[in-house]
DNA sequence: GTCCAATAGTGATGCAGATCACACACGCCC
DNA sequence: GGGCGTGTGTGATCTGCATCACTATTGGAC
C-alpha cells in the first residue's frame, strides 16, 4: 500500500483501535459487517479540511489517526477553536443526525486517517440497529458534555489566566503522574492556544512567560513540563 | 382534579401537546402504550428544583407548562444561566443518556406541570425500540446545537451589547412581524439577564437605557416592544 | 394606607486586558 | 551566506466594564 504524506497505512482502523466507548466498538457481527459495506477510509494531508462551517452533512468522519482543529468564526474573522480531536473522535455526528449544516470546520493539524460514512448509509443503519442507535446517542451525549464544558470555561471563568490553566490541566491529565507532574508535546502556537480560550495572542505569550515565572510550568524544546497540578487547579476558581 | 398553585391541570400532557418535533410524538402504539406505563405526572410550584447540579440522573423530567431556569455555578457562587426552557423542552436527557451527574440545576420559574421518566426505564425503552433512540438521538443533537450557540455567543461575541442585541433578537423569533418589529413579555429580572449574557446587573441596567435611548426597543409595562430586528442584527457581529 | 424586600438606576473609580507597535528568533528555500 | 515568512517577546497606551456605593422605584403583605 502506498503511503502518501509520510504515514503508515493502517488497513483497518475502524474496528476498536483506541478506545472502549467507541462508537463502532464491539458490534454485533451483523451490525459490524453493513458498517465495513458503507465505510471508506481515506488518508488527508496536514491542512485538509474534513468539512466547512455551513456545508451540508456529506456524512461522519471516524478519525484513526492524527489531531483535527474544530473551529468557528464569526463573520468579521474572530475565530474560536472548540476542540482538538484525535484518534477515536467521532467528526460532524451532530450535523449527521439533525440534518443540520455542519456547525464547525474540521481541519487537519497534521497528516492522518480517517473513515468516512455517508449520512444516508448511517441513518438507515441508525434506524436498523437498535444497538448502532443507543450508541450514537451515548455518543452524541458525550459531544454535548464537551460542549457544555466549554460554557463553562467560557461563561464563569474570569481571567484568561484562569483559562489557561484550565486549558494546561485538561491537556495534562492524560499524562499525569502520581504526584502531579505531567509532560505534553506542546503542538499549537500561541495564536491558536488564544482562539481556545479567548484571548489575545500577546496575552497567551504573558501568560506563558507569567506561568513559568511561578514555576507552574517549564518549556524543554517543545515539551510542556507541569509542575504540580495542584498549583494550577487553586488558580482555577470554576 | 385539584388544581395546585393555580394551576390547570392537563389530564395528559405527553402525547404530542406543543410541537411536532416532540420526543414522544407519533410513537407506534406499542411504544406510546410503553411511555404511559412508565411516566409520572406532577405539578410544581414556582422555585421547586426538578434536579440539581451534580445529583446523579434520576430520570428525564418532559415538561408541559411553565418556565424552567437551567443554570450553572462556579464554586466561589458566579451563576450563568445556560437556557431557559418552557413546554415541550425535555430536562435532563444528556445526563440520563451518558449516566453523569446532572450538569445543570433546573428550577421552575413559575408554576407548571411536567412529565418524569426514570432512567432505567427510558434506557430499557431506548434499547427496545429503535424508533424511540433514534428520536433521543435527534433531541440530544438539538441539545447539542444550543449549547453550541451559547459557545459561539460566549466565545465570539466581543461586547455585552452584542451579547444583549443577540439576545433580544432571540426573544423575538417567534413573534416577529414582517415590518421586523416583535413584542415580547419580559419575565426575566436584569440580574438574570446579567447571567445569561455574562455580565453584570448595573451593565445590563445600562444597556436598557442605552437601547431604549437609541430607538432600538422601549418598555410598555412588563412587555418588550422591539422597534426592528434589523437594527439589532447591525450590532451583532458574531 | 404603611412597611419591607426585591429590583432597578446611576455616578465615581480603577484596572485588566485589548490594541498598537515594534524587535527578535527560528526555520526554510534559493 | 542572505532574505523571507511565521512565530514569539515585551513595552506603551487606551478603554470598556467590573466594582463600589449609593438612591430611587416597584410591588406585595398586612
Amino acid at each position: 500500500m502506498r503511503a502518501p504524506y509520510g504515514l503508515t497505512i493502517l488497513d483497518n482502523c475502524l474496528t476498536c483501535p483506541v478506545r472502549s466507548e467507541h462508537l463502532f466498538c464491539n458490534l454485533s457481527p451483523q451490525a459490524g459487517q453493513r458498517l465495513n459495506e458503507i465505510k471508506s477510509t481515506a488518508v488527508y494531508p496536514k491542512g485538509a479540511m474534513l468539512f466547512i462551517e455551513g456545508q451540508q452533512p456529506r456524512g461522519v468522519f471516524v478519525l484513526c489517526t492524527g489531531k483535527v482543529k474544530l473551529s468557528t468564526s464569526s463573520r468579521e474573522g474572530k475565530t474560536i477553536i472548540t476542540k482538538i480531536s484525535d484518534s477515536g473522535d467521532v467528526l460532524g455526528l451532530n450535523a449527521v443526525v439533525s440534518n443540520r449544516p455542519y456547525e464547525v470546520t474540521a481541519e487537519m493539524m497534521e497528516p492522518g486517517q480517517g473513515n468516512f460514512i455517508p449520512r444516508a448509509s448511517l441513518m438507515h443503519m441508525l434506524k436498523d440497529h437498535p444497538e448502532v442507535a443507543v450508541r450514537i446517542a451515548q455518543q452524541l451525549s458525550r459531544n454535548y458534555f464537551t460542549a457544555y464544558e466549554e460554557i463553562r470555561t467560557l461563561g464563569l471563568a474570569a481571567s484568561p489566566s484562569e483559562k489557561f490553566a484550565k486549558l494546561l490541566l485538561s491537556w495534562s491529565t492524560k499524562t499525569a503522574q502520581s504526584d502531579g507532574s505531567a509532560q505534553v508535546k506542546l503542538t499549537l502556537t500561541h495564536e491558536e492556544v488564544a482562539e481556545i480560550i479567548g484571548t489575545t495572542r500577546e496575552t497567551v505569550s504573558r501568560l506563558f512567560s507569567e506561568f513559568k515565572k511561578k514555576q507552574l510550568m517549564q518549556l524543554k524544546g517543545a515539551t510542556l513540563v507541569i509542575r504540580s497540578r495542584m498549583a494550577l487547579e487553586k488558580i482555577v476558581q470554576s
